[in-house]
DNA sequence: ATGGCAAGTGATACTTGA
């Protein structure tokens, strides 16, 4: 079972780059954030005919999210149920046993917002709910695919010194992603030997990618039973190379 | 040091992203 996730930057937009990357990457399950559709506008029969069947909770200009899946999908539901949240940012699902986390975590703007302080209650109400779902899938998995908008490590900044303790590198998000890998999951692509320099998101400006100025905050993290399932993960910057692009490409984990 | 780019809204400059 092939597994990924994308931040797709508007659906409307990047619907072509989606179908021609599956094309080519007939992947089982999909989860897309920033859809930035409101439900009904959601382009349902074209990845219908794809191949794929789809659950998602969109909204009018942000957020939003999807998942798609070429086998039967069950038990959908939308946001975490502990936390009041106008946003659509989460959506979770069932496929051939496994639960799924689609999640596109708040961006936090700068250290020193209330959008930051949104993303902390956020990740922190995500770990209470997370705590729960794990121990309820413990035996068949979960796996929890998202845009983290967390960089983890040094080692996932293109210039750490550079970017310091600002959003997205600081120490408070840091922990707060930790504090999700000790309730028993595991960063998937860290368990496989990488590129060095291995980004998953580039800034559109100062040519970003073509110099490689990148961060890696897509991540896929997976339960213990699911970790030990898996054989396989990378980033495929493919996508970022074409014409209007997404500012992030897919990560992919492949589970035996 | 600053702003650079892209997408959405709506018809203009703005907000947000990361």
């Amino acid at each position: 079972m092939k597994i990924a996730t994308w931040n797709v930057n508007s659906l409307k937009v990047r619907l072509p780059h989606l179908l021609q990357w599956l094309d080519t990457n007939p992947v089982d399950v999909l989860c897309i954030q920033e859809t930035k559709l409101e439900d009904e506008k959601f382009p349902l029969m074209e990845i219908n005919a794809a191949g794929y069947q789809v659950a998602f909770s969109g909204q009018k200009t942000y957020n939003g999210v999807a998942i798609l899946s070429r086998l039967p999908i069950t038990d959908v539901v939308r946001n975490n149920p502990r936390f009041e949240d106008a946003q659509q940012r989460i959506l979770a699902a069932t496929i051939e046993g496994v639960r799924f986390i689609c999640a596109y975590v708040p961006n936090g703007q700068s250290v020193d917002s209330d959008k930051y302080v949104y993303k902390l209650a956020w990740l922190a109400s995500l770990r209470e709910w997370l705590a729960e779902e794990l121990r309820t899938h413990a035996d068949q998995g979960l796996a929890i695919l998202g845009d983290y908008n967390i960089a983890p490590e040094d080692r996932d900044v293109y210039d750490p010194a550079g970017w310091g303790e600002e959003v997205l590198c600081s120490p408070k998000e840091r922990a707060a992603l930790t504090a999700l890998v000790e309730l028993g999951l595991t960063d998937s692509f860290r368990m496989f030997e990488q590129p060095e320099k291995s980004y998953s998101w580039w800034d559109y400006r100062q040519l970003g990618y073509q110099k490689n100025k990148g961060l890696r905050i897509d991540h896929i993290l997976l339960s213990e039973s699911l970790a030990k399932r898996c054989s396989a993960c990378a980033i495929d910057r493919m996508p970022r190379k074409w014409t209007q692009p997404s500012d992030h490409a897919p990560v992919i984990a492949t589970l035996d």
